[in-house]
DNA sequence: ACCGTAACACTAACAGTTAGTTTTCGAAAA
DNA sequence: TTTTCGAAAACTAACTGTTAGTGTTACGGT
């Protein structure tokens, strides 16, 4: 029996980490700009084209983990107690992954991201699709067959939230403010339609 | 006097506009990926430098007049009537955009942009920019010195109503539905602090 | 033991982008 | 007019991310 993952699999996923981490930490150390993707394969020991088979870009490189996050997006959704409101559990999720992010562990990445403008172009695309995702988790609580635009509205307001704390000086603070305007959004959107 | 743009001006500017003009002509004939910035360069009768000096990318060749786009954008705030509320003046002002975007004129561009993957990512960076200096416009209307998370999170919001009105099957509809939840989140976000 | 196939390597190229350098030519000084 | 200056554009030549094509290895099921 192969319930757990054969020596293939444990050795693709040992590959992959071993280029995710390589490469971080080449960025980290020298900046990201300056780490070219030959470099990247060649301190990983293995062909550019490996490189390029496990990640889509140089850019995913850095976000690695974005699927991890999606998750805890959507769960905050579909994993919630039956009896609480949709928009604070978001706000409570949205919270926690702030406060992820300004780690001490997680902060040097961030900054990295910060100061290139093509991981600054990348993180919108990947938050757009979060976006996505979590709409259709809104959607779906709510039993909806797809996502209307207001739910799509409201997914995107809080991606929103979380990209505008995370450059705000009071990131905490910062969510719990915008988090106020999405809650009176998701009022005036329309009664949740149950009942 | 040289109260007209000298020759000089004038060149560049002609030079700018033929290299846009053909671009996008090439792109809607042939599709975007398929021509390459020589192409480009050759059928404008410039080196592929002169492309470049001109345009910071590829995708920025289509997006050539976002500046115009900002500017009617910031203006709605700005030039408005001055007992005019903030929020309806710019939903009337995105209404007209996306009413634009519709045009048979523009529809084929549009269609291009949402096919491409490198196109729809560098409209979001666009879009990330315009809100920014919507958000700027919207301090200042406010008397406010800089920015505020509220003013941020509203620009981002109409930006998201444009967004999704694109996409939505009735796009008018949506700029509304949209706008009506833009408009709790900014009574929610707290008075305008004025008197 | 054997075969199919997934992972990986290698080569070579393409496309966007940039640096460095030189030529052209309009604009204003002389 | 002539000279001179500077910006625009050309040309060359590369660098970098990315992909296609083609083998080679070694795991996994038979």
């Amino acid at each position: 029996m192969t319930v757990q993952p054969g020596r293939r699999e444990r050795k693709k996923a040992a590959t992959r980490r071993k280029i995710a981490d390589t490469a971080l930490r080449l960025f980290l150390e020298r900046g990201y700009d300056a780490v070219g993707i030959r470099d990247v394969a060649a301190e990983a020991d293995v062909a550019v084209t490996t490189v390029f088979s496990h990640f889509a870009s140089k850019e995913a490189l850095v976000f690695e983990q974005d699927e991890n996050f999606e998750q805890r997006l959507t769960q905050a959704v579909t994993g919630r107690a039956p009896d609480e409101p949709l928009v604070p559990a978001l706000r409570r999720e949205i919270h926690a992954l702030v406060r992820h992010c300004t780690t001490d562990e997680a902060a040097p990445v961030w900054r990295m991201v910060d100061e290139s403008p093509a991981l600054r172009e990348y993180e919108q695309s990947v938050r757009l699709r979060h976006a996505e995702s979590l709409a259709a988790a809104i959607a779906d609580d709510l039993g909806l067959p797809r996502p209307t635009t207001a739910c799509r509205a409201i997914a995107r307001f809080a991606a929103d939230a979380y990209s505008l704390a995370r450059e705000a000086d009071d990131p905490e603070a910062a969510v719990d403010e915008v988090f106020r305007m999405i809650e009176a959004a998701w009022e005036a959107a329309g009664p949740p339609r149950r009942a």
